[in-house]
DNA sequence: GTTGAAAAGTGCTGCGA
DNA sequence: TCGCAGCACTTTTCAAC
């Protein structure tokens, strides 16, 4: 009896469906999904129970629109790094700075690749100045600022 | 009396202190956040509301993990237009590409730039290759895959 | 593993300050 | 404009299938 773990790891075609729906509305009550798929809502509740447990469900998010709550400016960053710099002490660093929303290491031209969100372009200027050019092994960056969003949403299972 | 929309379109801290508690979850209790912010369940309500009128709301997320939803693989693609080709015409073509979660059009090198996540390794080949290639007046194309997703997160208000 | 209903807790609405 | 209280609804649990 040595497996342990082995307590139904697998997802099904409910599964899929529950996660489809409350991917588009978190707030979807239990009850709707359930008359929705045809099954009870104890149902839902342990399937919900069963992908948490997992980790696949990792928590849900308020989805606000930056620009109406003044972030008015997305972009992205290329980096690159100095040879022999530890990757992982420049990812400390940036993680210090709240406008970092993504933070990727990356093959290709760049050692590393940035998401950032101020609220105008001076604050981006500081931000890139300041607070990017401060990380110890930082060499170089590349801007790339975003004019429009035009496409946003979650993978489709 | 012209000023009809005047109808408080302002945020306190309040609002930000209700918004910052639930973009972490986004199913925490109305009654718990009135608790820890000392008001009463049903300005927390009133003010939700305010806050989707205004749009700064625009809903909730159920946040999943990518990788142990058998989606392993997110890439960073900079796109090249041709010349005279509608941004507009490439977006429509690009949003029907379900593996394109995100796409902005951008200043610098690229004239666009897209996140894409996929299954596997060929799965990303298959996207670039038969997918992305299609697209009428894409002339080329950067990747930068990557290789670890250190930095996830919203802005902080 | 699923169901259906009972119990507990939460969200919503109107009245009062 | 805010806070309190009652009603409706949802979530959660549990015995039974």
């Amino acid at each position: 009896m040595l497996k342990k773990e082995s307590q139904n790891l697998e997802i099904d075609n409910l599964d899929i469906d529950i996660l489809k729906q409350l991917m588009q509305d978190a707030t979807k009550p239990y009850t709707e999904i359930a008359k929705d798929l045809i099954v009870s809502g104890g149902t839902i509740h342990v399937r919900m129970k069963k992908l948490q447990e997992m980790g696949i469900i990792k928590g849900s998010h308020l989805i606000i629109d930056p620009q109406k709550a003044g972030y008015d400016v997305t972009a992205f960053l290329g980096i690159y790094l100095e040879k022999g710099i530890q990757y992982k002490d420049a990812v400390e660093q940036l993680s210090k700075i709240k406008e970092v929303v993504e933070l990727h290491y990356t093959t290709g031209a760049y050692s590393m690749f940035a998401k950032i969100i101020c609220r105008d372009t001076s604050h981006l200027r500081h931000v890139l100045n300041e607070e990017i050019q401060a990380v110890p092994g930082i060499q170089r960056t590349e801007t790339l600022i975003s004019l429009e969003e035009s496409i946003r949403r979650q993978i489709e299972l």
